[in-house]
DNA sequence: TCGAATTGTTTGCTAGTATAACAATTATTG
DNA sequence: CAATAATTGTTATACTAGCAAACAATTCGA
């Protein structure tokens, strides 16, 4: 008899899942791991994921921020925000500095070495974004794109909130 | 002095986020948020997530199917996938019945309980989808927005993969 | 000065996802 | 046929991510 996997192709018939396959959700949600997948396999090198290399730009370009304020800018919990920076300082990425006008909050600022890595990120970055315009048709077509995401950001249409 | 909100308005000045911003993923990744949460909120009266949305309609367009079928078809391990069931089965919704032509695998059905539920499912997902098409701006942008994120799903465009 | 608010932190909970191992069953193959 | 391999559902386990509640230290507001 053939080989398992030929005999799979000739008698499984297929999962239908074109109701599910018909609806923006579910394209946009296959759409956004397709991109983060190869977010994560770029910055492989870096051994960072997406929210680190969110937080070390922003530490980049806000100097001296707040910990609540980066991670609000973010979207995420100042209580998890702990961790993630712990992370960053141990790997010598970014620092906490106290302040003199304020002793509860901590003062972000990159490390000599987190400004050359952040510098190697821009680079992988770039080399991502531009796929990724390439894939959509040109820069054209991503501010096209962009714009539908806008409106869907923009959140007005939303039921409730 | 002012109410904190009024200082927090003057003194604040906002982080600068528009290195994440300019992004294409990062604003897919908004988009994305922002879909999933109308969609919870819209199904909220049936206590269910996009992963049971998913599943339920599955079932219900491939009765007797596997559950391994169903579960690669949604991109959810053979593993994750019980529990998942479990919870619809105990709620009535769908079963697994004995298969005399191979033992080791169930053959998933709907019940009739769960068919009128996912009638309702179709419902609500109907009026969530046309809101969503109506921010996009008509059923000809919904077809572009899809387009796009067509090329990005394809994949071709990615580094390794 | 005293109560309220801010800030970072710890702890505990939930959901989602991954792997490894297993028993029962079925398929393959010498 | 008998031994071996593959499939299927399941359990156990771990790790990530996220949230809420509580806390100490500190600063602010009245």
């Amino acid at each position: 008899m053939d080989a398992p996997a030929a005999k799979a192709l000739r008698t499984r018939r297929p999962v239908d899942s074109s109701a599910l396959a018909g609806t923006v959700g579910y394209r946009l949600r296959l759409a956004q791991l397709t991109v983060f997948q190869d977010f994560i396999e770029t910055f492989e090198e870096l051994d960072i994921r997406p929210a680190d290399y969110a937080v070390l730009l922003l530490i980049g370009d806000n100097p001296g921020c707040k910990q609540g304020e980066i991670a609000a800018a973010l979207g995420i919990k100042r209580a998890n925000f702990v961790a993630l920076m712990n992370r960053i300082e141990e790997r010598g990425l970014a620092e906490r500095r106290a302040r003199s006008s304020d002793r509860r909050s901590h003062a972000l600022h990159l490390t000599d070495k987190g400004a050359q890595f952040v510098e190697r990120m821009k680079e992988l970055q770039t080399g991502h974004e531009a796929r990724l315009v390439a894939a959509l048709g040109g820069e054209a077509d991503r501010d096209r794109f962009l714009s539908y995401l806008e409106r869907i950001i923009e959140g007005k249409w939303t039921g409730r909130t």
